[in-house]
DNA sequence: AGCCACATGTAATGCGTTACATGATTGC
DNA sequence: GCAATCATGTAACGCATTACATGTGGCT
């Protein structure tokens, strides 16, 4: 199996919920998946042109009467094994994400104390931006997608962001305290 | 200024904290900034002769009788310039860390919970070990740096890493009941 | 003799973003 | 008429990793 790849499977799972073109899964992402995932056109479709030189995906190209070229593709047989596999595959590592703030406050030591607690009171405020997307986000699945049986698991997904955020903002309001 | 290049401020701060040379500087970062940031010997060297170009470092090459070459560098004023400037300025976003577990667990309805719980249980064991070594961290910069005023610091952005793999924890544990 | 820690560096490669280029359809 | 949405795609660039290449000093 090669390297990292996740893009091809992210893109194999997106054909199974009714994303059937690049642009679908574009918005797909950046409405449902963008708390823990990103993915750019020039990923896509270069992606999509791979997997079917692999066999994991087929085309049909819709270019009924006058509408636009549209290419609707879907998963083979060979595709589904490579997805299930994958999700049956462990995770090897946890990723580290680079956080701007902790590098800047590591380093905090020859800055005024008053500094330092302005970056910690922006970034605050970053975080709660960022929650209140999540519920926004939420709020969406409900109603959109409340009825299907793929929104139990998007709104986990989404329930880790919003945990693991909020003991962010505690930690901001400790480290207020501490400095 | 550029883009991103945190990788250049990440530097100037190693040189403001102990780390002369490029081979301290990561050791560092694999020490005690790993857990949200990472740094390599393939971006240390480039950046070193970059920052000396643009007059924020000084070198001085210590060849003293058989020993190999060590070169150790030094802030210049304009240095420390660039450096306060990065850290007075508030980030502009929060990173999104890309996250494999969730991006399986949002694809997970076509799969039966029996597997889907294991993946979780296998995450929650790396998050388990995650949280022991920013134990053994926290220990060690208590033991090693403990006196040192920029401890501190050092200690609150471990605490940040704590706080939210604790969060995860917990997600995880409700995220298995919910399922 | 062999290994580990110290120490510096480059080249190939991978992964991803950004900016660009194009064009139809729908609604105001 | 104009903007937004739908729709596909490429080229240049940026950032970082990995593997390679080299060498000393000290300890066992």
């Amino acid at each position: 199996m090669e390297k990292q790849m996740h893009t091809k499977y992210a893109i194999l799972g997106l054909l199974t919920i009714g994303c059937q073109t690049g642009y679908s899964m574009k918005k797909m992402m950046d409405g449902s998946l963008n708390h823990f995932w990103k993915i750019s056109y020039g990923q896509i479709y270069p992606t999509l042109k791979k997997l079917l030189d692999e066999k994991l995906i087929t085309v049909q190209e819709e270019s009924t009467s006058g509408k636009p070229d549209k290419k609707e593709y879907q998963l083979t047989s060979l595709g589904w094994e490579a997805l299930k596999d994958w999700m049956e595959t462990p995770i090897q590592e946890i990723g580290v994400e680079k956080n701007e703030l902790l590098l800047k406050l590591f380093f905090s030591h020859h800055q005024s104390t008053e500094i330092t607690l302005k970056q910690l009171d922006h970034y605050h405020s970053k975080l709660q931006e960022r929650l209140n997307t999540y519920h926004a986000i939420k709020e969406m699945i409900y109603g959109t997608y409340g009825d299907q049986e793929e929104a139990k698991f998007w709104l986990l997904t989404l329930d880790y962001g919003i945990r693991t955020t909020e003991a962010a903002n505690d930690w901001v309001m400790n480290a207020k305290n501490v400095l």
